[in-house]
DNA sequence: GTAACCTTATGACATAGGTCATAAAAATAG
DNA sequence: CTATTTTTATGACCTATGTCATAAGGTTAC
């Protein structure tokens, strides 16, 4: 339901070309240099890391129509994370030079790509006070109000249902499965939330 | 030593007015609606927030030449921190629609300030792995290692004075002081850091 | 010049969440 | 259809970090 990023047809003019990956395929490994602009056709992708511990951090999940991994277009410095086909997964690819042209010669579109960064910057933001500084619940609590009211823009009245599987809530927060697991029964318990077939809806 | 976001003469050009505020004076609050675009001309502010036990969060300290609390500009949400002044500081204001119309009418700066976006994004996304997956002396060595490579520039080789109090590490990481303290004692006791004067030099 | 505050410091103790083990239900692959 | 993998689940135990108390050296305000 999301609107794209920057138009198919608008990426093929400047010479953009899909790429296809399956499941668990990676797309760029941290510390790549980056050299192009990606968009996700079809399927979705995780931009993730892992500490010393090899426990994996997701920085964020991206559909249909997102872009991803644009930042170090714009600033000197490499890759932070991988970027990992969730699913197969097409995605458009369009190299860094003929992306600037784009932007150049399309300020819409410009100014729609930073209305982008200043949303994930607010995303990051967001979850950034919340896993340094509260409690399992509290930070479950501040992914999934991100989700229901800026990502799917729901009213508070309105059911959302979770599509992400416990160990992404925990690689997403910070957390351990074992906790999100106990943490989301708790709140289950307090009425906070439903859980029906193992599905949460917030 | 840095270059301004923008420079001053042109704010001004576009209607930008100087604002004066003491230690501690508060620029705006979490949750008001964002008008206006801010650059510090001289002094520092913090961006941050509190959680519900009263733990502050600080999202970034901006110096002089930096601008701050621009992505709400350009999303449709509030902002998500306060801001306050660190020190007696003087602010450079350029109302929402005049900032807007300086963007569209010079693409450079258009594009350095995604440049801008794109370096704070890549701090949020370093210090969120830091954050949420570290032990305490790791995350202060994710925020260290910022400071002297990205900010600073420096090489491994140079010593690199940090100008924080041990409280402003531990609002930075989600740490508590006495963490910060007992951990940056031990990794001077490894012979990781060095502490004259109580001043840390990484 | 001194009072008030901030920063660094240290000890004792509590606890949330991590770790490890084990397992059943569900989903997926071949 | 069956084997394998993933996801959800739960119990027992452990530890890093939080909490609270107390204090001394620095800094700032008036």
């Amino acid at each position: 339901f999301f609107i794209p990023m920057i138009e198919k047809e608008l990426l093929i003019q400047y010479g953009a070309s899909e790429k296809h990956y399956v499941k668990d395929e990676t797309i760029f490994f941290k510390g790549d240099t980056p050299r192009f602009f990606f968009q996700v056709a079809s399927g979705q992708i995780k931009m993730n890391s892992y500490n010393d511990a090899g426990k994996e951090f997701i920085q964020g999940i991206f559909s249909a129509g997102r872009s991803f991994g644009e930042p170090p277009l714009f600033g000197d410095f490499l890759y932070p994370a991988n970027a990992v086909a969730l699913e197969k997964t097409t995605v458009l690819v369009l190299r860094k030079e003929e992306f600037q042209t784009l932007l150049k010669e399309h300020p819409k579109v410009h100014l729609a790509f930073t209305e982008v960064l200043a949303n994930r910057l607010y995303y990051k933001a967001t979850m950034a006070s919340g896993n340094s500084n509260e409690n399992a619940s509290d930070r479950i609590r501040t992914l999934l109000d991100y989700l229901k009211f800026q990502v799917y823009k729901l009213s508070k009245e309105e059911l959302f249902e979770v599509d992400l599987t416990r160990q992404q809530i925990a690689d997403l927060t910070g957390l351990r499965v074992e906790t999100v697991i106990r943490s989301i029964k708790k709140m289950e318990t307090g009425g906070e939330i439903t859980i029906k077939e193992r599905r949460v809806y917030w």
